[in-house]
DNA sequence: AAGAGTCTTTGACTTAAATCAATAAAGCGT
DNA sequence: ACGCTTTATTGATTTAAGTCAAAGACTCTT
């Protein structure tokens, strides 16, 4: 298992070179969890930040009424917490395991230490800092003025990938934390796929949704 | 307007020191455009980034068959194309004007110098965006699990300052703008507003909000 | 294979907020 | 001051999406 390529996969260092990931992974561990496992809670101190290697952990938030929002699933390749980590000493959210998974771990003070030495690396991360503060710039606009349909769309569109002429789109997390990206609940998702199903553009079996007519999907998003 | 202030007011700048922002000045600029004018193109190099002082522009893009599309409308005190500046890159879309706008035209040269010379500054920046990002987390929370009412009461409790031993919301922004902060339309932050006057928990006057019972409106905003 | 448990779907109902429409009030330029 | 435009309020209606409830499908365990 070859560290250095997760995390040149990540928006964070995929600009970094071979030598600077060798600096990075220094600082980097491996930490294996088991589903439902906690990584870290809202209001911690924010000693590291993590990268999936394999698995899937969610990031979400809790109500005053002890409600759950998940605000993202982090799959492979994906970074946890960076945000954190230049910030505020606590962690903004909490953080749990979806699927037994694998992480990288890497320490607030290391990779500070690093961009002390190496101001350049700073640039790459900023770079990812803006792609990322533009995907929820994106997420706010969607949620204030689409509609479930639309995200779900929109959602599809972006989360599908081709596969033998068509595209696909993997259930691999239940619809439940699907409805939960979408800021929405499962029975309205339920809802907006048979909708979808019902006109046409879609159809599902075996966990995965093949997107029959990707142009009109496409007109339903905007 | 002088840059010093509005530069300490950004995300990207608000914890530099007073000398740091002297640094930074030496490499900004105020840039006026007219409405329909072009800020930069696609594919030029990307000398400069930008912030949004007043107005609007767009980004977008031109297909093949020469069909505008808009990725994005950024306003007052959002940054334009700074992605671009840190890959050093060519601009990735084109931005015009949509408004006559002002903005602060910060170069490229200038604002890498300054991180290679001073990298602490990167810290400070990043922190920004980390600041910024949880923002956003904490608005998609909001927008997706509380009701108008309570996003206006928290709005008002987050942004009122006290005054002659009553809480004060100034209106220095018209309430079409307040209500797009909120993420709804006038009219709805209008019902709202009677609502809360109706509860006696605020009143207005002079385009002042006077919060009357603080500790009924943090019930609210729950 | 049977039972317990969670997901998922569907239906009936309720509610918050958007839309439509019509005034009223406040700015603004001449 | 006068129209003219933009902004703000209020009412009636519609609609999207949440709630509640029930049943079917799917796991997992034993």
């Amino acid at each position: 298992m070859d560290i250095r390529k997760f995390l040149l996969s990540t928006f964070l260092f995929d600009s970094f070179s071979e030598k600077e990931i060798d600096l990075l992974v220094n600082f980097a561990s491996i930490k294996k969890v088991n589903k439902g496992e906690q990584i870290f809670s809202e209001g911690q101190e924010a000693s590291a930040f993590f990268i999936v290697i394999s698995g899937k952990v969610k990031i979400y938030k809790l109500s005053p009424d002890g409600k759950e929002h998940t605000l993202h699933i982090h799959g492979k390749g994906e970074t946890v917490a960076e945000a954190a980590i230049f910030d505020s000493m606590d962690y903004p959210a909490s953080c749990m395991a979806i699927e037994d998974s694998v992480l990288v771990r890497i320490s607030r003070e290391g990779i500070l230490s690093l961009i002390r030495k190496y101001p350049e690396l700073a640039f790459k991360m900023m770079s990812g800092y803006s792609r990322r503060l533009r995907q929820f710039v994106q997420k706010i606009e969607e949620l204030s003025l689409k509609d479930i349909k639309s995200r779900l769309a929109g959602y599809l569109l972006e989360n599908s990938f081709e596969e033998g002429g068509a595209l696909i789109y993997n259930l691999s997390c239940s619809k439940k934390e699907i409805a939960s990206l979408l800021g929405t609940i499962p029975e309205t998702l339920s809802r907006a796929l048979a909708f979808l199903k019902q006109k046409n553009l879609i159809s599902e079996k075996n966990n995965t949704i093949i997107i029959k007519d990707p142009e009109k999907l496409k007109l339903f998003s905007g």
